[in-house]
RNA sequence: GCCCAGAUAGCUCAGUCGGUAGAGCAGGAGACUGAAAAUCUCCGUGUCGGUGGUUCGAUUCCGCCUCUGGGCA
């Protein structure tokens, strides 16, 4: 069965910096699994490995949604398959868990949702979400909305189809890398980090993208720092406040990111740092 | 040297008319199956600066000491 290499961890722990060598060392190739690194904009917020830092690795699935699109795992997954069939050592990298834990785990196969009901769903108020599956057991808003459209849909409860035997979008060997240094080191990375953006023009980036998307409809605007920086835009907080909400929220999602790793997906390394030598050594 | 004000949670501070204490911020733990950088849930024991006194009982009142501000010489 083929190996495919999943390098993961919380936001500016290195990950990048590590797959790239990685790639170099294994000859692969880099695909992405961040559901905000698919975006074409505010690439310096998102972090994106700019063309020179690809230091000629080939880097798939940046970048190539608009500004308008909402990815999500089915999304990203479909553009995923045919990379996996074809690249002969793929190393996947990104932070975000639940696309990972679905690709390694499989998901549930639940059947496409007409977009009507979707958008019918999506309006309603949380209330009336409430009172349409009293006894979905969360308060997450997010999954009640799922859950709803799923029932509308095929008439099936949510956790009937979890209970299915899930679908893989590809089998093959998953070796996962966790990359984890402890978390005042990365509280500090970020903070450095943020700063390093801005230096780079990341506060214009937010600009041309609400130019561009005025009415602030896409994924893209869950990126970290945005909200914050249109808000200071419109001259409702200052400057410095935008900067420190940026790091708080980044803090709370480093915190977030943990959890997940701990909990839902399986490691089979750990790294105290993004450091191939001692990766090596640790290998199976 | 003298006078005044402080010393309570990691930080800023509140409070206890004497019965061992709580907010904000910071921080921590958890959930998660098609928007996940999303969306939710939960978490506060700290020699109340030290030491003596009064008291059944002191973090609280009184004395002294230490430290930190500020003022006067």
């Amino acid at each position: 069965m083929k190996k495919i290499y999943i390098v993961m961890g919380p936001t500016a722990s290195g990950k990048s910096r590590f797959s790239l060598d990685l790639a170099h060392h294994l000859g692969g190739e880099i695909i992405n699994a961040d559901s905000m690194q698919v975006y074409e904009d505010v690439s310096l917020l998102t972090a994106r490995p700019d063309p020179m830092e690809m230091e000629g690795i080939p880097h798939h699935l940046y970048g190539y949604l608009d500004s308008f699109s909402h990815c999500s795992f089915v999304e990203w997954s479909k553009k995923l398959k045919p990379l996996l069939e074809t690249i002969h050592v793929p190393i996947i990298v990104g932070g975000t868990g639940l696309y990972l834990k679905n690709l390694i785990n499989g998901y549930a196969p639940i059947p496409e949702i007409p977009p009507e009901i979707r958008s019918q769903v999506r309006e309603m108020p949380l209330q009336e979400l409430r009172r349409a599956l009293p006894d979905f057991p969360f308060q997450d808003s997010q999954r009640l909305m799922r859950a709803l459209e799923v029932f509308k849909a095929t008439g099936k409860s949510i956790s009937y189809w979890q209970q299915q035997p899930p679908l893989f979008i590809y089998k093959a060997d998953f070796q996962t890398i966790l990359i984890q240094p402890p978390r005042s080191e990365l509280y500090t990375q970020c903070n450095y980090r943020l700063q390093h953006m801005i230096e780079l023009g990341a506060f214009k980036q937010v600009l041309d993208l609400l130019k561009k998307n005025p009415l602030m409809s896409g994924g893209v605007f869950h990126v970290l720092g945005v909200h914050e920086f249109i808000s200071c835009s419109k001259g409702e907080i200052s400057f410095h406040t935008a900067f420190l909400k940026t790091l708080k929220s980044t803090r709370a999602y480093i915190k977030r990111q943990e959890t997940w790793f701990r909990h839902q997906i399986k490691t089979d390394i750990r790294l105290n740092a993004p450091d191939l030598s001692h990766y090596l050594d640790l290998k199976p």
